[in-house]
RNA sequence: CCGGAGGUGGCAGAGUGGCCAAUUGCAGCUGACUGUAAAUCAGCCGGGAUUUCCCUGCGAGGGUUCGAAUCCUUCCCUCCGGA
């Protein structure tokens, strides 16, 4: 049978550029529903942190939302692949992958046009096109043994068990314990990329990829005053709460930015608020500058400076032209 | 005004005669990334030329020395204590 290929919006770009709300904008006005490509928002309870409430201002004025299984609905837009996983469980582009097709291909059949807001590169990337490898699985005991050896230890091991890969690894990389367990993880398994990756790959997609900018400086300081604003909207509480719903700081850690910043100073490694903001602040602006490193080289984006007061409109007039 | 401590690169903070353009941390910049990706990892980080080259440089000026961020001296400033 022939396929007319599924129009997928996408929304990309560094943290704080307003990602979630434009995608809110442009699925009212154009039938559609939100899917979140991010690799935290996925998690149940991470809320304030990983911005999960558009902004304070959606919370205390159009405060229309609410929670369901998989998804949240603000002001009767769905948002999907929020709250899919206990945080305490490790979720993976794998996971991702799965999940996120499912609701796409759900959305499609109700006939509304998927939107997805990408802040997470790899994931974005593994839901469109793909990545090689992405079906060889986790080998938690092998995992667990690779982690106690030293970095030497791990770099003469892939290079014994499969020198080729290690040959196509960069400097970087070849320093990076995680990738060099991961390298001698796959390495290790019968599986063939390609088979892998035909297990994940769909391209089926008809995209219109828009990606939101801002101003190296103006960015910085939407990221300073967002960090703020959650401390304001209870972040600190959340993190509290969480910690004795079980989840460890170890995990908060391993979960990253505010998360794990947060554990420390709940520990007492940070002792008082000043400091903690700036902390959090600096890590934050290391991460977008990790986003925008990766969204350089994403290919047929449409880029928007924010600070255009007239790139809604655009963005709008564009979406139609490609939509109908 | 007296006594004490001190002024180092955007910040914090080492260095106390040559190995110092100056440890380190933060901030900043660039990049990698094929199942933890908000993770993990690499490089740069006074200026310029851009393989061991040049210039400016450790509050300011002067001095000692073959050689000073490091010693002496004068001045300016900050902090603490006393008047």
């Amino acid at each position: 049978m022939v396929l007319k290929k599924m129009k997928l919006l996408i929304i990309l770009g560094p943290t704080s550029t307003g990602k979630t709300d434009l995608a809110l904008k442009l699925a009212k006005k154009f039938n559609g529903e939100v899917i979140a490509c991010d690799s935290r928002q996925v998690y149940v309870g991470l809320d304030i942190g990983t911005g999960k409430l558009p902004g304070g201002k959606w919370k205390m004025e159009n405060g229309k939302w609410k929670k369901g299984k998989g998804f949240w609905e603000i002001n009767g837009i769905k948002i999907w692949m929020y709250d899919v996983i206990d945080p305490k469980r490790q979720y993976t582009v794998y996971d991702f992958v799965k999940d996120a097709n499912q609701v796409i291909d759900g959305i499609i059949a109700r006939g509304k046009l998927p939107i997805i807001v990408g802040g997470t590169g790899l994931y974005l990337k593994a839901v469109l096109s793909g990545l090689p490898n992405l079906a060889i699985p986790v080998n938690r005991k092998l995992r667990k043994e690779l982690e106690k050896l030293s970095l030497k230890k791990l770099q003469e091991k892939l290079q014994k068990i499969s020198p080729k890969k290690w040959g196509r690894m960069n400097n970087s990389d070849r320093q990076n314990p995680r990738r060099l367990i991961r390298a001698v993880e796959i390495a290790s398994t019968d599986f063939t990329s390609e088979e892998s990756l035909r297990a994940t790959i769909r391209g089926d997609f008809n995209t219109l990829k828009i990606g939101l900018t801002a101003p190296r400086q103006v960015l910085y300081q939407r990221i300073d005053e967002r960090v703020v604003s959650r401390i304001y909207q209870g972040m600190i509480e959340e993190v509290k709460q969480l910690y004795e719903s079980g989840l460890s700081f170890k995990r908060m850690r391993q979960l990253g930015l505010e998360y794990g910043i947060l554990a420390n100073y709940l520990e007492g490694k940070i002792t008082n608020e000043e400091e903690l903001v700036k902390i959090l602040q600096g890590e934050i602006h290391g991460f977008a500058r990790r986003q925008i490193t990766w969204f350089k080289k994403e290919k047929n984006v449409l880029w928007f400076d924010i600070m255009d007061q007239n790139f809604p409109g655009e963005v709008e007039k564009i979406v139609n032209r490609w939509y109908y």
